[in-house]
DNA sequence: GGAGGCATGTAAACAGTTACATGATTAG
DNA sequence: CTAATCATGTAACTGTTTACATGCCTCC
């Protein structure tokens, strides 16, 4: 039940509509969640049933009148006990490294075709977020930002490029591997030896260099 | 709905029961999707009622008989229109991302405890992933097993463990950054001299030095 | 005697997506 | 005059999780 606890965290420091709150899941929030409007308003009529978040009524001209929420002391309390609450490790489910998976039923020409189709909107994706973070980097300098908020909203987004970077690279490099060897399409069965050559290669494509003891 | 093409994909080459596929939702399939008995048995029933897969009963002595489903002609055929759909990217769900881009609002001490324990649990799931390649590798020399399901499984097995290493180092190198810095859990404004500095700190720990044009 | 593996399912609750419904304002 | 933005919601459906239910066999 991570929603809730995103709506929350939200307007913990902010006062915000449904509205704005589904701007911010389809912006910086997008790297880590994403909802849809119609589950955004049911959840917060929820919440302040619960009396976790209040809302006033601001009338607007030009433009329809919005309901702002802003969360309570036993909705702070709430969010302060799910941020203490042991971390867990995220599932993934991903359906592209799915398809992936399965795809030797295909031929070596649409297997390629896939990946290149991927490369191409990952490719576009990260430049998104790039482009993103230089607008968000801007408006640091105009709005009042606290230090702690900005450390982690850092440390969330950088891993997110990250991310997509890596997501990218493979793609790249599985592209060059599959590429140069249509002697890896053919029904034969695989030795051992065969195995460990091409497993390295697919493995030992750089890895971050990192901390790792 | 990917479930469906997960069960189809499986069997494709399988022959199985539904606690057979299960074993491998928790193994190797675990890095790309997730399931549990009480959704996969309905859909295998409504697979078989669609015409996409076949079943046989088989009876065991010292252990309760079994239903092995098999794909049909028309279940190949589902796959195959499916691996040849536009590639769509993910959408991130990450609750541990979530608790970290809302941690400010813990205690420096608490932050650290948080990630120190999330640390902890990913270095044991990358054991237990390069534990598992050991093994299947071991069990590559028994089986018999044809080269490009053995390509793409190795692709899409070595991009998850690089991604969990990532992950881990990730949360090494924020701790590493915290740590050392209390002065930023005060509650004052950054400037945007700082921000570009934090941020680098960051984002600079080196990524996959990899092909990205 | 109890825990865990093998094996299949149903029922209820919860989470999430898609479609529908409304209506004013503004920019192209 | 059309599309997009602002703004809030409901209804129906689909997908996922958790709890319940059964029962034999093996290992400790």
């Amino acid at each position: 039940m991570s929603l809730r606890h995103g709506l929350l965290g939200l307007l913990t420091t902010w006062e915000a509509s449904g509205y704005d709150i589904k701007q911010e899941f389809d912006g910086f929030v997008s790297v880590f969640w994403h909802s849809n409007l119609s589950q955004i308003y049911p959840e917060l009529a929820k919440l302040e049933n619960e009396g976790l978040i209040e809302s006033r009524l601001v009338t607007q001209v030009g433009k329809p009148d919005k309901k702002l929420y802003q969360i309570t002391e036993s909705g702070k309390a709430e969010m302060i006990r799910w941020l203490s609450q042991p971390p867990t490790l995220p599932k993934r489910k991903d359906p592209f490294l799915m398809q992936a998976f399965f795809m030797d039923q295909l031929s070596l020409k649409d297997v390629l075709f896939q990946l290149q189709t991927f490369e191409r909107e990952q490719k576009e994706k990260i430049e998104q977020m790039e482009q993103f973070l230089d607008d968000t980097s801007a408006s640091i300098r105009e709005r009042q930002a606290i230090k702690k908020r900005i450390v982690m909203a850092s440390a969330v987004y950088s891993h997110a490029i990250h991310q997509e970077k890596l997501y990218l690279n493979w793609i790249q490099s599985t592209q060059a591997i599959l590429e140069n060897a249509e002697e890896l399409w053919e029904e034969e069965e695989i030795t051992y030896e065969e195995f460990e050559r091409l497993f390295l290669q697919f493995h030992k494509h750089k890895n971050d260099g990192g901390v790792m003891e």
